[in-house]
Order: structure tokens, then sequence, then C-alpha cells
RNA sequence: GCCGAAAUAGCUCAGUUGGCCAGAGCAGCUGAUUUGUAAUCAGCGGGUCGGGGGUUCGAAUCCCUCUUUCGGCUCCA
């Protein structure tokens, strides 16, 4: 007998060789109907995989993360089973499951699968799942493999089994098709009863560019219709959030084939609502000691060469420009740290100075390959909320922590919660990629780690993501449809002063070199508005939004009230305009609302009369009758508690 | 850059298998109406069907090519 810890703690004892499903079975039938999978020891196991000994077993059900994943593993299988089925002869690479569903990355000669084709391969996969068949666990030596999918002709398989260890190689079965694979799997395919093949794409086999581009077939599966018709549904919802879609609605950006793709133009309401927010960094960092510089939108390529950019990025940039008569060669500004550096360089500094913070809304254009332009969030040409701290090495954690106080600061005016933070230190089995000493680089990534634990962060380390400089702590956000986008960075860079020569003089009257923090709180204004724009749908805080109000007078005869009372507003720094258009208040009322703008002032009669404003909140509804002085000040009050 | 898909009026879209002068709603313009919390009515203008080339008696529709956009991959100082 072996005994088995539940996750309530109790203990229970059953003959060795039990299986998660009949424990479950032991409990009750309507759990052994529900089990996907059992976690033992840390492992998620099959449920039908024999337990050999004392353990810990949690049984997994769709209310799991791990008994979803275990469903879309399984109905990934299930997928490449139907395709072969229609195309015999597909060679298959890889088939997870993913956050939203699973993938399988096949090679189908060449022959192609478009959506038309998604109905087909759904069906199939229906008709399969509901013959119930069963996941088979096969333990194989590593030569039994080989010669499985020698037979098979598999050669991604074969690349697969030859990077294994003999011992550890396992198959699953399951209807027609055997794939080789850890598990774990379904006990069978009675759990799956929906499925929706999304879509397909090319993905490079092992996500290796010089090698060859397979199909990648993306779907997702439940175990009831109704599930997946939720799903789609909410996917729909997301879609309404897009940046790109909403910026149009409402006349945020647009995009010209004549200027160029990936080259944003902020139409009047956009540019009013970018201008906003920087004014509120500028406020916040000049409160924070930064000094602000203009620096121009070109340099000479010697800068680049100084500063090593132009070796390791020259050739991805958008190439140098010449002077006419001296062919002397410029680049667009990729960045802002060179011309920060030459600003830093051009007066002595004493340690008393120390930090020196440069900011600079600094706008810079970098090649980016076209198949990887994205609305806002991935562009040519962009605005970065850039500042460089010059610190000397005692001062990098204060500094650090100053920043990060920043980027906090502003998530929270905005409302931003869910932002994951991510440490990127160096591979450490790759040294002779990265510049500068060990022994620099080991004080900045424990300055960063120790900043991030002062202020109680939780954060991810990634080792190998670290820029070729220095670390760096970045701020992550999700777009509508769960795509990870970086926002804010702060990086600590040791390379940068010694190329550029920066010293301070010491308090022993030498020469010191300073260390520099580049920091982005939002990252690029064209990003950050994106995110932003996404995260509340359109529906901007009351600070930001390019309108705040519009007057809607009842008709004609209280136009000149409705600009007597814009006027006013005027006066309390509230932005609006009347909507004196000949359309009845209905109309008004549902422009204003489908233009998302805050608040509606309805003027007519009675408010004319006794001076007064009848206020409509956008999306709540008739808010009463106001003084203008009593709206106003409430309007103000808003506003402050936002961006306090 | 790579794989796949798409591009019709300012916007959202219809336009079967090639065949009247390419349509609708919204927006715009003109007029009527003077309006009270999510769409007043009528009339009018607007398209080289993304650009170029080809097949055909005939192309928005089929083929080639370029551009842009979308979904991924790769990349991201």
């Amino acid at each position: 007998m072996i005994q088995i810890t539940l996750p309530d703690n109790s203990i229970r004892e059953y003959p060795e060789g039990i299986t998660g499903l009949e424990i479950a079975r032991s409990i009750s039938e309507g759990l052994a109907r529900n089990v996907l999978a059992a976690k033992v020891d840390d492992q998620v196991w099959d449920a039908t995989r024999p337990i050999m000994k004392n353990a810990h077993v949690k049984l997994l059900t769709w209310n799991d993360a791990e008994g979803k994943s275990t469903v879309w593993h399984s109905s990934a299988h299930l997928m490449a089973e139907a395709i072969e089925a229609l195309y015999p002869g597909t060679k298959f690479g890889i088939g997870p499951d993913i956050e939203n569903g699973f993938y399988y990355d096949i090679d189908l000669g060449e022959r192609s699968i478009s959506d038309a084709d998604f109905k087909a391969i759904e069906d199939k996969m229906l008709e399969l799942a509901r013959k119930d068949q069963k996941y088979l666990r096969k333990e194989i030596s590593k030569a039994g493999a080989l010669e499985f999918f020698t037979t098979k002709n598999d050669e991604y398989k074969l690349e697969l089994i030859n990077d294994l260890q003999d011992g550890e190689i396992t198959l699953y079965e399951s209807g027609a098709f055997t794939d080789l694979c850890r598990g774990p799997h379904l006990p069978d395919t009675s759990v799956i009863r929906a499925v929706k093949v999304l879509s397909v794409a090319g993905a490079y086999w092992r996500g290796d560019e010089k090698r060859k581009q397979l199909t990648r077939v993306y779907g997702i599966s439940f175990p009831k219709q109704k599930e997946l018709t939720e799903y789609l549904t909410l996917l729909e919802e997301a879609k309404k959030r897009d940046h790109r879609k909403l910026g149009k609605e409402l006349e945020l950006f647009t995009f010209s084939q004549r200027v160029g793709s990936g080259l944003p133009l902020w139409l009047p309401k956009g540019a009013a609502l970018r201008e906003r927010l920087e004014r509120f960094l500028k406020e916040v960092q000049r409160k924070a000691g930064y000094v602000q510089v203009i620096t121009p939108h070109i340099g000479n390529v010697e800068l680049y060469k100084t500063s090593g950019h132009f070796q390791k990025y020259g050739k991805d940039s958008f190439q140098p420009i010449k002077t006419p008569v001296e062919g002397e060669e410029f680049m667009l500004k990729p960045m802002n740290c060179p011309h920060h550096c030459e600003i830093y360089t051009s007066k002595p500094h004493s340690y008393k100075d120390l930090p020196v913070r440069i900011a600079e809304f600094g706008t810079v254009y970098r090649y980016e390959q076209s198949g990887e332009l994205h609305g806002l969030t991935r562009v040519r040409g962009f605005t970065q909320d850039d500042a460089h701290i010059f610190c000397r090495p005692d001062q990098v954690k204060e500094e650090f922590m100053g920043v990060m106080d920043i980027v906090l600061h502003i998530f929270r005016a905005l409302d931003f919660k869910d932002f994951t933070a991510q440490i990127s230190l160096r591979d450490p089995n790759d040294k002779e990629k990265y510049i500068g000493s060990d022994e620099n680089w080991e004080k900045a990534e424990s300055a960063i780690v120790e900043a991030v634990e002062a202020k109680g962060m939780k954060a991810t380390i990634e080792m190998g993501e670290a820029a070729f400089y220095g670390p760096k702590l970045d701020f992550m956000v999700r777009d509508a449809i769960g795509r990870k986008w970086q926002l804010g960075t702060i990086q600590v860079d040791y390379n940068l002063p010694e190329r550029f020569e920066l010293e301070y003089a010491g308090n022993d009257n030498q020469k010191h070199r300073p260390v520099m923090i580049h920091r982005a709180p939002f990252g690029s204004m064209e990003r950050f508005v994106a995110v932003l724009i996404e995260h509340c749908a359109g529906k901007f805080p009351l600070w930001l939004a390019p309108e705040q109000v519009v007057i809607l007078p009842i008709s004609e005869k209280y136009v000149n009230y409705a600009k007597k009372v814009l006027h006013l507003l005027d006066n309390y720094e509230i932005r609006g305009r009347v909507d004196d258009r000949n359309e009845k208040t209905g109309k008004k009322i549902r422009d204003a609302e489908l233009d998302k703008v805050p608040y509606m002032v309805i003027v007519g009669e009675k408010e004319e009369n006794e001076n007064s404003l009848s206020i409509r909140k956008q999306g709540v509804g008739d808010l009463g009758t106001q003084s203008i002085e009593a709206f106003a000040t409430m309007m103000k009050d808003e506003i402050k508690k936002m961006t306090e």
C-alpha cells in the first residue's frame, strides 16, 4: 500500500500502482468524470499513469490552469491526427499548448492550408474526438524511437529525438496518430467537444530564421460548445478595444502611404492627449530634479561610431544621409543617449553636481522590418520620454529606486494594474556578447535586484535578455487581445561613459567615471498611448480626455448661452466645445456618447433663466442640474484626485 | 525580411459561378424643421473597385507584379 496526500492534507491509502483517475473514482464518480490529469509531487501526470510510491496528489480539472493545458495539449495531438488524415504525408514539428489554446507546426510540402480549410479540420477533429480515443503513453528506447520516425519519414521528430537522452523518451498514441511527446495527456478524447481552428501562420523551425519555415496552425478547444462560443465572443469584444480601430474612430492618429509606413501622424485630438501626458511627466520629473534639453534629429556618423551603435546596428538602421558639398555623413537619430553624453561633457563636473538628470522627449527613427510594423506599438519614428542620469557608482541604487517611483506613480495615475516587471540579466554562459567588466556587471545587476526587492515589487528574472551594454528592468503590459508589450524601461550602462570618456572630479581631486542610467517610464509616447487606448477602451480619464465636455444647446436660441458657458469653463481650464449643429438633442447626445466625451452639458430655457447646467455623464446618464461653479469645481476635484 | 490572408465612396460593408451606367447605411452638402437626455425629414454630390501589366468580345471578379494592411514567425539599441 502507498499513502496519497490530497490537497486538504488528508491521507488515504491505496494499492501501489493506483492512478489519479482511480483515486478520483474512490472519492466520487462526478470527480472522476471531470478529472483531466493529476499533479503528482509537483509534476503533472496522466490521470491514467500508475503511482508507485507515497506522493502528494492533486486531481486537476478544467478549473485548474494545468487541467486546461492538458486538454489543449491533447487537442494539439487530435488536430495533428485530423491533419494527417486530411493531408497524408504531412510532417510534424512540435505541437504544444499555449496560453489560450494550442498550435501544431507542420510541413505540408507543396500544399498549403487557408481559412477555407479550417472547417474540414474542425469537423475531422470532432469526428475523431467522438470516438473517445484513449491517449496511451509508451516508454521507448532511443533506437526504437529513431526507427519509428525513420519509417514514418518525419525528419523534424528525428532531429528532436537526437537531442534527447535514451531512457527519457515517451510516445503517445491516440487513434491513428503517434507522437513523440513528454505528456501529460487526457485519459481520452471525451473531454474535447468543441474545437476551433483559429489561424495559420508561418513559423521558423526551432525559431531559427535561417531554417525552414513551417506552417503553424493555431486552435482552441473546450469541453462544451457554450464555452467556445463565450470565448469567441470575448475575443470579438476585445477586438473592439484595438487602438488602431479606436484611434481612427476617435480621430487620434492616422497613417499615410505617402508619408510612409510606420510613421504615425498625430491628429489634433491625439496630439492634445499626448501633450497632456508629456506635461504630466515633465512636471513629475521637474519635481524629481530633472532638467529638460532639446537635441537635433540627426547626428554625425562619428557620434554613433563613438557610441558603438554604428558598428552594432549601422546595417539595420536607416542609412546615412550626406551633405551635398562636403559629403559629411549623418544618421537619423536612433537613440538620444549619445547626444546627452555630449551635453554632459560640455562642461566639467564635480562629484557634488551629481547626479545630473538630463531629460528630453526625443524623437528617434529606427528601421523596423516591414512585417514587424504594428499600429502605434511598433513604428519607425517615435518619441521616447527619455532621460539619462549620470551619477556616482554609490548613487546607482538610490537613483534606480527614484526612477521606479516615477514609473509606479505614472502607472497609478493611469490605473495600470496589470503590468509585470522583468529583470534582464546577462547570459552567464556567453559573457563575450557584452561590453564592460565582470565587476561592473555584477555591481549593476545586484543594484537592480536589490532595488526591486526594496520596493517590494514582484519581477521575473530573464537570463541573457540584457542589452549588450548593461542589465535592465522593463515593465510589460498586455494589449486588448493579450499580446505583451514593453513599456517603461530602466537600464544601467557602464559602457557609454567609457566610450565618451565621461568624467567628474571626485573629492580626492582625481578624475572618475560616472555611471549612466537610461530610463523611459512610458517607453515611447506612441506605444504608451496605444496601450492606454486599449486599457480604457477609448474612455480616457477626465484629465487626459482630448475634450472633457461638450455643451449641447437644445435649440439655436441657446447657442449664445452655451458659448458663454464654454468660456466660463475655459477659465477653469476645462476643455470643451459647443455642439451647435442643427440637430435634435437626442442626436447630439448619441454622438457625444460615441465620441466618449466624459461630460455632456445640456442647456435650454430653464438653464439660461437660472444660470445653471444640466449635466450628463458619459456611460452613466443624467446627473441633474448644477450651477456652473459647482460643475467646474466637481471637474477640477476629479482631475486633482487622479493626478496627485 | 519570411509564411498566410486581405485591399470596393471619408467610414462600415454588399456586389453569387467574368456580362445593364458598381450598390447600401452612416458621414458630407442643400433645404425644411427649432428641437429636453443614445439616430427629424426630403433632395443632392461622391468611387480609374490599392498602383501597374496581362488574359478576354467583355474584368471589381481570372493571372502576374508592386504597395499597404491584418494574423503569426524572426528581430527589437
